[in-house]
DNA sequence: GCGCATGTTGTTAGCGTTCTCAAGACTTGT
DNA sequence: ACAAGTCTTGAGAACGCTAACAACATGCGC
């Protein structure tokens, strides 16, 4: 029983066609010199036999596996899975790698890895040996991660940097974070807000640190402060309860807040909710991600949208063309988009007797 | 440039250790029959060497391939992606799936089929040749397609169908359905509810029916009707607006909805405030899937929790055990329980002069 | 001490594909 | 019409590993 039916190889196709293996797999393969004439013939056969490549086998003999590799933070996935915040970065970047891959006939396949663990290096070259990806998308916080990036380097496969600007090795690719944070600073105070808070993300990532400058740079532009207005988290929940409390404390005026994660900026609704605060009324907020929750909470929050799964797929695309024919590395920026929900709203009127 | 260092392989290892190739692949597969000195002395040249055995070598001489093949519906996948609900399958699913796959030294890859395609034997065809899983685990509504069911058992891989109860071939696995929406329904009718309508998924899920069916068995256990409570939904949110307005208008005395997902669910939430019924004074909701949408709106939502990623990780347990010494089919039932949150309360006193 | 089971190691032959190189068929320029 | 190329096809080796078997050591009962 359950015996399965052999598997059609290309010898089988190859004597079916009546022409030698090579010939099959120059068809296959789409390749420069074969009589049009034998080439339907072989393609006839193919289809008739339902033959398909297997990859195993092309992978021994041939210099390709048409593998990309995608690298996740462990720890960070397993906690968000566990407490079931969006696991965003998860499924935006498979969804994204995946549709990109099977249309250049490749795979992706996922791995998620401790960064803080002493042994990366082996948790990753066990996968590299194994897997011998083509390439390798490496998101925050592994994409500075010297261990990493050496040791990619070294066996000379190619990767992308998600959420780095560092050129080389490598592909660098953002989503605009400093740009982003301009964008949605500059609108809040189009809206008439002078006092504009930041909840920032851990300082490991990189991004954390250019969402503040783009914060800043627009504050300044506009000749406006920033001191005592910048608190930091961890993208969780708890950290934006704890920060959106910070900062309302501190500054009685506050009208806005920007939060680095949607988990952060759920939490300072939440703690507006409890002060007594109306949102957008009396306090607007924004969040970046933009993942599916925000459009469910009263209000729906205005969002910065990262596009991971498009940047994920352009990544993929720069590692399948270094993978077929080498070419140079690059620095790519994506940018994010502002999208407005009820979260924002003019600035209320400065309560002039008070303080 | 960028040559990459030779890659490790058993041969090295042998050379290394002073002995044959089949002995280092004795050592790395837990052979039975190595003396503990030499096998140390392998696990040496091993660590030292780095060396893990290439996945693609192992799949083209051995039987096994390492790998765990997850189909999911692209269609559905995409859709919920593009209009960013939440992919709740595949996160779940692959983290569940992923997680166990390690910790057995296997690998899970995700595919995306198409059912509404007639050539879903040739795309997953495709798939199994490539790869030759020794494993595939079926999503709805793949689940119950002949088509897949058939061809899978032709070619002998061991199989497991989530959201299934029909026996064999394969392995059915459930998320109690059935048993939860009665569970779900039994708690309302004790929080003094006796219209209680429910929102149902599509019917080609056979899940939809379960759901209904242990809906209609506690009302039925309690002397209660159903008729003119029942309405479908596509599991969509537009859906879900659609099926609340219907069941409010012809239930005047409406006091609880049970919705098939937590898209549906919001939407219901929607409506409710939209005609000024308070949640939960005037109206219960409880939603399936558990989302983390649903911890986030206002009021949080009372869920049925879907054990997603428990079911997905027993099934790849499943399947392993049937890949390494081939074991029986099975009907295996995980069950979902209910997480209470703020949406649903006591039934309102019936409003004795109205209508 | 002999025969035989059992434990341990090595040898050989593939698995299904692509790469390298060589050989034959067909052009082309003169 | 002939040499020199170009296009087309095929043969054989190689990729890294495991299965199957062969060979040798070791232990045991008698």
């Amino acid at each position: 029983m359950a015996r399965g039916r052999k598997t059609v190889t290309i010898r089988d196709v190859a004597d079916d066609a009546g022409v030698s293996l090579q010939t099959v797999s120059r068809v296959v393969n789409g390749g420069p010199n074969v009589r049009p004439q034998l080439r339907d013939k072989v393609r006839a056969s193919i289809d008739r036999l339902g033959y398909v490549p297997s990859l195993a086998a092309q992978r021994m003999s041939g210099s390709r596996s048409y593998i990309i590799l995608a690298i996740n933070d462990r720890e960070r996935t397993l906690a968000d899975w566990r407490e079931r915040r969006g696991t965003d970065w998860v499924d935006q970047m498979l969804l994204g790698g995946i549709l990109t891959c099977s249309k250049h006939g490749y795979r992706m396949m996922v791995e998620l890895i401790d960064t803080h663990s002493d042994h990366v290096e082996r948790e990753l070259g066990a996968a590299i040996s194994a897997l011998q990806p083509d390439g390798v998308v490496l998101t925050p916080p592994h994409s500075e991660n010297r261990l990493i990036t050496d040791l990619l380097a070294e066996r000379g496969i190619p990767f992308a940097r998600i959420g780095s600007k560092q050129p080389g090795p490598g592909i660098a690719m953002t989503m605009g974070d400093e740009g982003a944070a301009h964008l949605a600073t500059s609108r809040l105070v189009e809206l008439g807000h002078r006092s504009i808070a930041m909840i920032a993300g851990p300082s490991q990532y990189s991004l954390s640190g250019w969402r503040i400058e783009g914060w800043k740079r627009a504050l300044a532009e506009h000749g406006l402060p920033h001191d005592g207005l910048l608190e930091g988290g961890d993208f969780g929940y708890e950290s934006g309860t704890r920060a959106a409390r910070a900062l309302l404390d501190r500054n009685p005026h506050l009208t806005a807040i920007i939060a680095s994660s949607d988990q952060m900026a759920l939490a300072a609704l939440e703690v507006a909710r409890d002060r007594g605060l109306h949102v957008p009324r009396d306090l607007s907020l924004v969040s970046f991600d933009n993942t599916p929750i925000v459009r469910f909470t009263q209000p729906p929050l205005t969002a910065i949208d990262q596009p991971i799964a498009e940047t994920v797929s352009r990544a993929v695309e720069q590692l399948i063309a270094r993978a077929e024919h080498s070419e140079n590395d690059a620095v790519i920026e994506v940018t994010a988009g502002l999208v407005e929900r009820s979260s924002t709203a003019l600035a209320p009127a400065p309560a002039s007797g008070t303080a």
